[in-house]
RNA sequence: UGUCCUGUGGUGUAAUUGGCAACACAUCAGAUUUUGGUUCUGAAAUUCAAGGUUCGAGUCCUUGCAGGACAACCA
């Protein structure tokens, strides 16, 4: 009688179900709260998966609430691709919500503050007030606009509002503790002028509410029991509970903030400024170029939601700061990839072979397994004729020792189709092989031969006359610094090889009806989606991650 | 010379809360294989340090050390 291994608790499951058991809350309701001002990336992706999945796991609620109290940097772009994205990786949220919905609640909120003495009208300079704060060692000093009267801090208050003022002149700040040694206790700025033009309010606010004033209201308001977010928002917590206790001194079940660690990978950037910059200037094609880390490129360039949910599972939820392996991405695709796709013939860089003994004009069909790890994938038929294209790599005319393909005299398989001998090859002027001459054993047929002799090597090909041609696009790392955001300019470290456009690639006719998003295996070489630029008239293939490769191994050390 | 957070194989994450340090990725070796894929087997590799409590410490205590966060009218 075997235990069935109970999978452990993260720490802030274990934290819910602490507070779910002594009654702290009677229920779960998470959120994820992103500002919509870039696309959502690999590192949002771990967020969306813990607030989403807690919800799932405690029959509880995740709602989508847009932070958008920054109108100068936010769009409507940006709430689309995140809906899309959520929508993408599997989750659906509950309420769907936006800081914005609560900008009339939140002033009533903040005068509120100022009737209790609890917050004033400042009008330092953002000089004088960086002054006034201090250093994280040593304590700030007051402002001399600190002691205003209420009234007077009201009357200033709304004249902020009504547009009275310029932007950056004055500023709502909470009063609480210009000696704390959390710099955010500080009379923090909690309304702020900023007159400019709000994607859903419109002109109607010539104020706005900043991140603190905004984020743990909303999530009162919405009955948010459990706020879930990065680390750098640790020393906000002591603000968020002041602010929420402030302004609900009476209120039991206020929500909880949680801490997590944020999702860092080698080789990548992840800040959605730098991204952002990485757009604006071209130095990838967009949001969804396939190099980028964004959730939308790792679509473009077919990864599966699985795949990436499974990634998120893995990596598991701590408060350690860390930097993960890329390998362990990748994993997660071929791991899923593997199970789900169909395999085809591609020939990436194809080298002509004609077979000498097999008669011209001749054609016949062979069987081939559309995905051995799926039988109910079936079966394909597949053309052979006496022209074929095979990989530029698959032969080399003076073999290392560990080298199972294709050589002068050498014997290899051609997969599905027969064993072939490589007889003479054809140079050009320059020297350079154009053409292989070999024969085949027509006893071989379907790749075994009757007299039990094994060949070392199985080579994937397309029958020349037959083949389809398609651009394939190649990517390697954006970066080549395993933490380029470490450099100076990050941009030093980008990787003048991340994209490798192959033109005239020959592929199995199948392939040639392929829609936009699907997935295959292209044998012993990786797998490959069909990019959303792709037509019948000109096929365009992304590969998303190659195979394992144990030869370029062996190949590397010699 | 502040406050807070964090230290477990190369990389992540666990350890029934004081009882043989495990899982995954990566690495290496072997087997299987009509994909040098998949699959299977095995190997190497871990508790920041020093004291203390205890029969017993990754876990508790003390003192150090290391890394990170915080000084936007960004989130």
């Amino acid at each position: 009688m075997e235990e069935t291994p109970t999978k452990s608790l993260n720490f802030i499951e274990q934290f819910i179900e602490e507070d779910l058991e002594n009654g702290s809350y009677s229920h779960l309701h998470t959120r994820f709260p992103p500002e919509p001002n870039g696309y959502l990336h690999i590192g949002h992706s771990k967020s969306i998966c813990l607030n989403f999945g807690l919800a799932k796991k405690y029959g509880g609620k995740c709602n989508l609430r847009f932070d958008d109290t920054n109108p100068s940097k936010e769009n409507v772009e940006y709430v689309e691709s995140i809906k899309e994205d959520i929508r993408w990786l599997g989750f659906e949220w509950d309420n769907l919500q936006h800081a914005s919905d609560y900008f009339d609640q939140l002033y009533e909120f903040a005068v509120n503050l100022i009737k209790e003495g609890k917050a004033y009208v400042c009008e330092l300079t953002p000089e004088e007030m960086a002054e006034h704060r201090g250093v994280p060692t040593s304590p700030g000093k007051e402002s001399p606009f600190r002691n205003r009267s209420v009234e007077e801090n009201l009357d200033l208050f709304e004249r902020m509002k009504n547009g009275e003022f310029p932007n950056g002149s004055k500023t709502l700040r909470a009063k609480i503790d210009m000696t704390s040694p959390n710099m955010h206790l500080r009379d923090p700025v909690i309304y702020r002028i900023q007159k400019s033009h709000h994607y859903r309010t419109g002109d109607k606010w010539c104020i706005y509410p900043m991140y603190d004033m905004a984020h743990g209201t909303g999530d009162s308001i919405e009955g948010i029991t459990h706020s879930i977010c990065t680390l750098e928002f640790e020393v906000h917590r002591p603000l968020y509970e002041w602010l929420n206790n402030s302004i609900w001194p009476e209120k039991k079940g206020l929500p909880r903030q949680i801490e997590f660690a944020r999702l860092n990978l080698n080789y990548t950037i992840m800040s959605k400024r730098k991204l952002l910059e990485l757009v604006q200037e071209g130095h990838v094609s967009g949001w969804d170029d396939p190099r980028m880390p964004t959730i939308s490129a790792l679509r473009r360039r077919g990864y599966t939601p699985e795949s990436i949910r499974n990634f998120c599972e893995r990596v598991g939820v701590a408060k350690r700061e860390h930097v993960l392996d890329v390998s362990l991405l990748e994993f997660s695709v071929r791991e899923h990839l593997n199970k789900v796709s169909e395999r085809r013939m591609a020939v990436l860089n194809p080298l002509k072979v004609v077979i000498t003994n097999y008669p011209e004009n001749q054609e016949e069909e062979l069987e081939a397994i559309n995905n051995p790890e799926d039988e109910s994938a079936g079966k394909r038929k597949i053309s052979f004729s006496r022209e074929i294209f095979i990989e530029r790599s698959d032969f080399m005319e003076d073999p290392p020792k560990k080298f199972f393909r294709l050589g002068p005299g050498r014997e290899v398989r051609l997969r599905y189709a027969y064993y072939i001998t490589c007889e003479e090859t054809i140079k050009n002027e320059n020297g350079e092989i154009i053409e292989l001459r070999c024969t085949y054993d027509p006893e071989t047929k379907g790749g075994q031969a009757p007299d039990g002799r094994k060949v070392k090597g199985t080579l994937h090909w397309v029958s020349a006359s037959h083949a389809v041609e398609a651009d394939v696009r190649l990517y390697d790392r954006l970066f080549r610094d395993e933490n380029p955001a470490g450099k100076e300019d990050f941009k030093d470290s980008l990787n003048p090889d991340s994209i490798k456009i192959l033109q005239r690639c020959k592929l199995e006719p199948s392939l040639k009806s392929a829609k936009a998003g699907a997935r295959f295996q292209f044998e012993r070489l990786g797998y490959f989606c069909v990019d959303k630029d792709s037509s019948e008239e000109k096929l365009i293939f992304n590969r998303t991650v190659t195979l394992r490769d144990t030869w370029a191994k062996i190949a590397a050390k010699q």
